[in-house]
DNA sequence: TATGAATGAGCGTTCATTCAT
DNA sequence: TATGAATGAACGCTCATTCAT
């Protein structure tokens, strides 16, 4: 009954969703304005804001499918057998992550929801990132003293801490990579008897 | 013969801080503004840029300071002997950290300088949090198989994790300090035998 | 055939215009939004417009029928025998019209209307107050020179600007009543033998 | 010593308002821009907040003006001998003042001030409106048992209730003067003894 | 009649930062 | 150094009204 008016809705968010895309593809997500994306959908900027709270919020979908898709990625590839491989299978999530500075905050300011109802999506693809290499951790050649939740948290925590080392000038020497290596192996491998 | 001009600047500037920091106390570090600030220090807006690069830079120097004194006690505080007591000898600076989601915001972005030259009374403190916590490490029954200053990395690390689980509503279930000990425990101990 | 048809509408309708008199019982007229109105009513937006040409026409009906009850106390009170009882006897419509700004400039706006086929509850009721002071100056101690549709007229000329000056820090020290009395004393008495 | 900073406001201020008049002259006040002013103007529009609360406030700058310079031709004018004359004088006031149906309503809006401090131009004339009129009733062949301050305001009351006829479909087929005349006749004529 | 998503055009805001004096 | 008016570029908002279904 109501299904005709739920797909003209989704359609118009599906268009402001396309015409986002399409800016951020031509200039960057730092670059989008809601000015263009109205113009690109052919909407106007009242209908904008009838789909979404503000700006960030659409920001955080769009970011959001972004680190979904990269996780979809990362779910499918095999089970990494040690560390580097590790690094390896999420190099192209947290390369997107930095890809830039704005988006990194983005993602830092939105991680975090302020109330339950205000979850958005890159809260969620956090939840889902620690489960997914919580999985991993569980099965691979990796320290068992604690659980695959809390190792999968660490890899987080290590994982930030490095992506924001390379907005930092003093240490963005290093690439992403060499800065994770030593955290990781410290955390998830088992700790030569002493 | 210039010593009088740079009393005048050295009082105007000393004015302006003191103005800033009757604001935060009034009002918190988010509310601050510019104009309340050469309001309360009696001078014009141009005038507060002639002292400080932009409000960062101020915003730098306030929370820097407050830093750098929670430092001070940590340091002529007692090595901590485990893990809890670690935790409880960092919690003042913590708890300060995350008094406000702006100042959580204002110490990540400011904690790694752009450039060399902007290292800013925020970086610095994390650089001396780093020796102090690094220092500690060395000397406690903690893990010895990686240096203490990659343990003391760690530690920022799963503290900063800590205390934005404090601003996320799906984990702000658990205070900060019961967020922090899994992480420490098992980054900080050596693991028992397998 | 069509008779529930008519009812059904009817009872929208009458459904719309409680729901608009409860938001003005609980907010005031100048608070009251469409959006409101239809929540209330547990309509749709559109059959809003379906009942009403525009939301100015809600509040004509509104604000009308407040006034005509006004008008049918006025009308069954005995004739003022002077200005005072006039005065007296107008004040309950009075007040009522100056409740808020937003009423007394809705009143301003709809009492004349634009187009003869426009004309609606508010510009009626002014005819009827006319007519009804008319008859009252007729039979009064008032003068005599003019016609007693002329004086009407007048009344409701110094009635506005009585009105007008309860929203004007520069007169509303004064109460309209006294604002009111020495205008009509002017406008309605027999000129004393010069 | 701050004299400069003040001429460049003042200049800044009355660039707005040239630009503004510029506007005025070739759309009308209805068709006034924000935008198109700072624009005209060559300023950013941040300034223009700077210099009006808002729109409101420039309106009633541009529009008090008129008002003004319509008064001092009538200050400037002959004192009226009879009624027609008063009108005749009266008129090019009256006819600016209903040149637009939105500028009625800004001086009808703006006429009272909500607070003293709030009080603007147009306000303002009204007070100057009712002296002038109250100088020459003082010296005319008019009523002389109220006070030519009480008669003024008549003349205002009166003047409103002709404008607002108007712009009402009911009774515009006469003119402004027309309609004028009778009122002004009964309320400033000494009445005939009867 | 009923629906409710979409419209739309302009206003006001924000406030750190700049720059001519 | 000190001044403070001016900048600026979006954002967000408003909310009565329309229109395709």
């Amino acid at each position: 009954m109501n299904k005709p008016v739920q797909q003209r809705t989704l359609k118009t968010r599906a268009r402001l969703i396309d015409a986002a895309n399409a800016v951020v593809a031509e200039a960057g997500f730092d670059a989008l304005r809601v000015e263009q994306v109205v113009a690109g959908a052919g909407v106007a900027k009242g209908t904008f804001f009838a789909h979404f709270k503000d700006k960030d919020a659409l920001m955080d979908l769009l970011i959001g499918a972004r680190i979904d898709s990269y996780l979809d990625q990362i779910e499918s590839a095999p089970t990494p057998r040690d560390v580097d491989d590790l690094i390896e299978t999420l190099m192209p999530l947290l390369n997107f992550m930095t890809c830039e500075r704005y988006v990194f905050d983005v993602i830092l300011r939105l991680s975090g929801a302020a109330a339950v109802e205000q979850i958005g999506a890159i809260a969620m693809t956090f939840e889902r990132h620690a489960q997914v290499v919580a999985k991993w951790l569980a099965d691979g050649p990796f320290r068992t003293d604690v659980s695959p939740e809390l190792l999968a948290e660490g890899v987080h925590a290590f994982s930030i801490q490095a992506m924001a080392l390379k907005f930092c000038a003093l240490h963005n020497s290093q690439t992403l990579t060499e800065n994770l290596r030593p955290y990781l192996r410290a955390w998830l491998m088992p700790q030569p008897a002493s």
